[in-house]
RNA sequence: UGGGAUAUCGCCAAGUCGGUAAGGCACAGGACUUUGACUCCUGCAUUCGCUGGUUCGAGUCCAGCUAUCCCAG
């Protein structure tokens, strides 16, 4: 990218902070933008709270940049929180954080950089756009720091999204990042890393949908692949394939979610030998490198934000939906998880797991 | 009521020729982590149905009691 005026999305955090930095130093115009998410909530740990504010304001006003506060709270709700609810409800289990890349990062936030004159935003996120001249294609790549990639959770940027966007901590280590805020004392250079759901602080999901629907779900029974009853669940909601904790039963081996079953409101459990699969299908897909995939691809594709990538092939079903097959059967492939393909460090594209 | 069997942590379950209570599940806490899970680490019976006895020492041997299960009617 050409262009100079930078938009940095802001969130208050150690990595949004040193990206202003590293614009800043190599000349660009640069701008700061938060986007308020969580309306008025004052908890510490979510994201987007007041406290994450003060910090980004703390470092805009050091480096000496403007800042913008977006308020994306209605939008959040309606983009993140909607999608995330009703993928529980469908007995799914969705990823936040990509709907909120997707819709709100990469969309509402852009667009707000756009109209306010800039050329195009920057994020903290561990990963790299390059231009291929001969394909005439924006790529998505893997950070240089691999233990801190996040280019998973980025598989839905479009052609459009990336043109326009600069990732400065795709070349750095994780480490090379907080020294480099130590440098410029920011004061959020030993902030903890992110976690949790940032809408849900205290880890209930579960809870947080109840109220937010301001329903119960039904209990149900625990059963085994064969239909056998071995217990009472506490409403579908409650479990993700592949979860172990919680169940509240004891048996002889470890038992895991197999699956759910939204029509006869049953929790499948089995043992882990149960939870491997090698085939699925994936819809909602975004195709970055190619346009689309013709016959067979060899890829490596990873079903999961904290896994390694995994030797698989895809084939292209229609528009919307591919088919992967990996090489060897992987560990609880889940319904709403994401499934992102790479050749090499460069993402191919991704979609939501059917 | 006869005959047989078993009683070890909330659950399942090892405990050899008596030597000073494995393991799994569940649960709690922590680590990891821009999602949910997974994974990893730590904790979790001074006590073995009860009461006595033998012994330097018993969950392990003996006796009685209690409970449960099975087979007989």
């Amino acid at each position: 990218m050409n262009q100079k005026k930078i938009a940095v999305g802001m969130s208050g955090g150690v990595d949004s902070s040193v990206c202003a930095v590293l614009l800043k130093e190599a000349g660009y115009d640069v701008a700061g933008i938060t986007m308020l998410l969580h309306g008025g909530c004052e908890d510490e740990k979510v994201c987007g709270s007041s406290s994450d504010i003060e910090d980004a304001k703390a470092v805009a006003d050091r480096l000496e940049i403007p800042l913008y506060i977006c308020d994306q709270t209605k939008n959040f709700e309606a983009q993140v929180i909607e999608r995330f609810a009703k993928s529980y409800e469908l007995a799914q289990t969705p990823n936040p954080c990509i709907l909120c890349n997707r819709y709100l990062k990469f969309d509402a936030m852009l667009t707000e950089a756009l109209s306010l004159g800039m050329d195009g935003i920057a994020t903290g996120h561990y990963a790299r756009v390059e231009y291929d001249k001969t394909a005439g294609r924006y790529l998505l790549k893997k950070a240089i720091d691999e233990t801190k990639d996040q280019s998973y959770v980025l598989y839905s940027l479009t052609q459009h999204q990336l043109s326009h966007t600069l990732f400065p901590l795709g070349r750095l280590e994780k480490a090379d990042v907080r020294k480099i805020a130590e440098e410029k004392e920011l004061k959020n250079a030993h902030k903890k890393e992110s976690q949790d759901i940032c809408f849900v602080p205290d880890g209930d999901y579960a809870e947080f949908i109840r109220r937010y629907r301001g329903i119960s779900f039904p209990e149900g029974n625990f059963v085994d692949k064969d239909g056998n009853i071995l217990g009472t669940h506490k409403g579908i909601i409650h479990y993700t394939v592949g979860q172990r904790k919680g169940l509240g039963l004891s048996f002889s081996c470890p038992m895991y979610v197999i699956s759910k079953n939204l029509e006869t409101n049953t929790v499948v459990l089995g043992p882990i030998d149960e939870l491997y699969q090698s085939t699925f299908r994936a819809t909602d897909i975004n195709l970055i490198s190619l346009d689309k995939i013709e016959g067979e691809l060899q890829v490596s594709a990873k079903i999961r934000y904290n896994q390694k990538e995994q030797p698989a092939t895809v084939r292209q079903i229609d528009k919307n939906t591919i088919e992967v097959t990996f090489l060897e059967p992987q560990k609880a492939i889940t319904k709403g998880q994401a499934v992102v393909l790479y050749d090499g460090d460069t993402v191919v594209g991704g979609g939501t797991i059917l």
